[in-house]
DNA sequence: CGCGGTTGTTTCGTTTCGATACCAAGCATA
DNA sequence: TATGCTTGGTATCGAAACGAAACAACCGCG
């Protein structure tokens, strides 16, 4: 899921449906726009949209209406534009089935910030289901094979990573150019908390270290933090199956 | 973040300026005061800011301009002090873009719960994104990698910065040719207010100094301001990734 | 039970960084 | 220019953070 998310913007007024599709993709985001149910429907047909912004007051169908349908047939994620003092409640909850809800008059980075949330939510949850179960995954150099726990690098190196190698490379992996303090890390692939003056991650690190950095004292893929951690410096991509 | 949010009121009037900054400080929060439009832009050049107090009321450029060009320029959340009768859906709409309201005259402790909730709002999806992760840049004789914290010169010297010459470096590298107090160094650099008698900045600067200056007692690339605190002077360019 | 490999813990040497101190360089004043 | 005050530079030192070797506990397997 490295491809730019796809934003349909549904609302009958022109000025706020432009504005909003000229401001999320001025955020990196793609974005259509439909003035009525009709037209949703036909962009729907037509491509992927990986959330829908959705004004609750519109002419034929209305918002509260198209919302309830989409999402029994499990469409995209829904963001309703609410006018204030609707039933917010019923809104979000199961009946309406819509994820997030944001009343007018509303702050364009505050709806992007929750367009956001929502495809972080409904992406890791997808891509990423629990684990990367049966993929391969490259970054830097490396290519990990998930089943074997096998690394692969581009001059044909092999490396076979023990559990834990397996475990801390993938907590990295998840989070990338993330700092990862010792904690949250140990939290990750052990699932305990640090004993006092606990070395145990930062063994680890060395040990992992030995295996993927060409050079373990200057290390390229996993940059410490003083004081902050440790940090996967490197970009991530998953590759097909 | 565990760090003290810090805020940038903007306000002509001595008084209320003066006022509302001690107050935020009273109450857990880092304020800078800043008089004018003018002021404003140089405080944002030199440090980072959480959140912005901006009067509408104002000589020189207005509060509902600037409001318009940082919120379209991706600035800091904004909460506005505005006069009664003020037409309040524009200013928190998409029009002007401000996070928030508040009429004058106000009550401080109302001031301080929306500060708090607007940096509730964004705390979580502004994770201090790292400008230049993953990129080169390349100011003097000297290319800077992100990702292994390496410095390479023209002539192929490398040298490894620590984590602290890196923070001061990259502070310095997003604003060039500005003088940076010893101060807003700090504080981009450690987060963290300046004891009395603090001279840690003149020594990470020392420090960074012997790495990358040719001659570093006579330094052409960070230069002392004296009385007003430290500068890059060089132009800095990204290179692609 | 013995063996090899893996993982957690301890320990120690090294690096890093902030505080302090002292000296040098700028600046004002006479 | 001489003097005294202010400001900046850096050597030094101790505390904390970090890296990794060594050791011990553990696990699976024949």
């Amino acid at each position: 899921m490295t491809e730019i998310p796809h934003i349909l913007v549904v609302d009958d007024h022109r000025e706020i449906r432009d504005a909003v599709s000229r401001y999320l993709e001025k955020n990196g985001l793609r974005a259509t726009a439909a003035r009525d149910a009709v037209e949703m429907d036909a962009k729907l047909a037509a491509g992927r949209f990986d959330l829908i912004v959705l004004d609750i007051m519109m002419p034929g169908e209305d918002g509260l209406s198209v919302c309830r349908r989409l999402s029994a047939a499990g469409g995209p994620p829904i963001l309703m534009l609410t006018a204030l003092g609707e039933d917010t409640d019923r809104i979000v909850g199961l009946e309406i089935g819509a994820d997030d809800y944001l009343p007018k008059p509303f702050n364009p980075r505050e709806l992007l910030a929750r367009i956001k949330a929502i495809l972080r939510r409904t992406e890791t949850t997808e891509a990423t289901p629990d684990e990367l179960a049966g993929k391969r995954v490259a970054f830097g150099d490396w290519v990990l094979d998930a089943d074997t726990r096998q690394l692969t690098s581009a001059d044909g190196a092999v490396e076979t990573l023990t559990t834990a190698d397996f475990r801390l490379l993938t907590a990295f992996l998840q989070r990338p150019r993330v700092v990862l303090s010792r904690d949250e890390l140990l939290d990750l692939t052990a699932g305990r908390s640090p004993h006092l003056f606990d070395r145990t991650i930062d063994n680890q690190v060395s040990r992992l270290r030995r295996k993927i950095e060409a050079d373990p004292s200057r290390p390229k893929l996993i940059t410490t933090v003083r004081g902050g951690g440790y940090c996967l410096s490197a970009d991530v991509r998953e590759l097909a199956e």
